[in-house]
DNA sequence: AAAATAATTATACGCTTGAATAATTACTGG
DNA sequence: CCAGTAATTATTCAAGCGTATAATTATTTT
């Protein structure tokens, strides 16, 4: 006759649930797949009941564009950060850039799920469309500024246009083996990829980024 | 007291059928994402009643990986049999392949859609990995025979190792500049991305690959 | 033209889904 | 330490999910 006793909980600030909710619904995409996102599997990872999204968010589809705009601006910083990214020459962080974006952890299977997913639902829902467009100019602006003052600093200035060409192509072959790197893990050996990247920026504009001696 | 008359339908052949259901399950992937691929709304799109998918296919995921599968073909084989990549010089059959690569309908909202949407499912589901991997490397074995055939053509034949980082290199500056165009189709011009891609792989190869009069 | 066959429709089943609402309980300010 | 409050749990709901099976009908065979 008896229920089972209420589950005991803890109160937490807004801001604490809110970032656990989104905490675990990236977890769930990153091993699982989108399909798997849904409020009970997610409300389960954060160890909480399915009622509290709703309580937090306005509705699945916001935890789910929140999670997306957390996840690319943890991407972004955890390149921005890198060791060598943010000092020495400019050459110097261009190639901490390059070989940040193609070492872990930013190369990743789970980041790599997680990317594909949003992508997905972002060709065709408008908010998330925006959250990619947004990030996507986010990253290749920092590149593009790293590129020009790279150019600048060799005594190469380049016009606008070839900049941005430069940009478009350099982030082009960073995006494409990030990529490649994190759905075929087992493909690539370790500092193959980043080794390829930065070969292939330097290669695309014709600046010298021989990398230091990161390896042994 | 009439219940609504049978629909009416036609007999057709196994593998008419088949196709029409891959087709219709390709379109709302590619329309809707693939939380939207549920087997009503496939059948629906392919006009039938939704008991005829489980008669063809032995389960939805079986079903979508034969779409994924047919995809993959599709998409390799519009670029293998493109214009300027069956006939001419190893150079500009390399040069068609790029263009071809970067160009409609190879670029193309809808099939980032289904390229991310598979790619999501194949990172956790060893059926989709396989032909992701077996799709990948077929892409990239014809790009790394034609860039060896090319250098071969002008005297600068290159080792297994480095063909094979070139390979992964022009790969990747395709893949990543497809994946832009195909996310961001408004944030390029007519056949800028086709142009970019052909002077990266170029810089990137140290091949000579200027186009030919394509545009105006 | 009738009988056999299999492609297709129709219906039903149990489970999961996102959301809404009601019931409790942990914390806070007096 | 007690009353108020809102964070959290529990429950409910209608709709949608993949799958299974039974009924029907278009086509082929004889």
């Amino acid at each position: 006759m008896s229920s089972p006793p209420r589950r005991k909980f803890r109160r937490e600030t807004a801001s604490q649930r809110k970032d656990d909710l989104i905490a675990a619904t990236l977890q769930v995409i990153s091993e699982s797949g989108v399909r798997a996102a849904t409020v009970r599997t997610i409300a389960e990872r954060a160890e909480v009941t399915q009622g509290l999204i709703r309580h937090y968010f306005s509705s699945k589809e916001d935890l789910i564009a929140a999670a997306y705009e957390h996840h690319m601006t943890q991407m972004t910083d955890a390149v921005a950060t890198a060791k060598d990214v943010t000092a020495g020459t400019a050459r110097d962080r261009l190639a901490g850039f390059v070989m940040a974006s193609l070492s872990p952890p930013v190369v990743n299977p789970g980041w790599v799920a997680l990317w594909s997913g949003f992508l997905n639902e972002a060709l065709h829902d408008a908010d998330l469309n925006k959250i990619h467009q947004r990030t996507y100019h986010h990253f290749r602006d920092q590149l593009e500024a790293l590129i020009a003052e790279a150019l600048r600093e060799t005594d190469q200035p380049a016009p606008p246009e070839r900049l941005r060409q430069l940009a478009i192509a350099s982030n082009g072959v960073i995006d494409g083996l990030w990529l490649e790197g994190g759905a075929l893990p087992q493909e690539f050996a370790t500092g193959e990829l980043a080794k390829i990247g930065l070969d292939s920026v330097a290669a695309l504009t014709g600046l010298d980024l021989h990398r230091k001696a990161i390896d042994t």
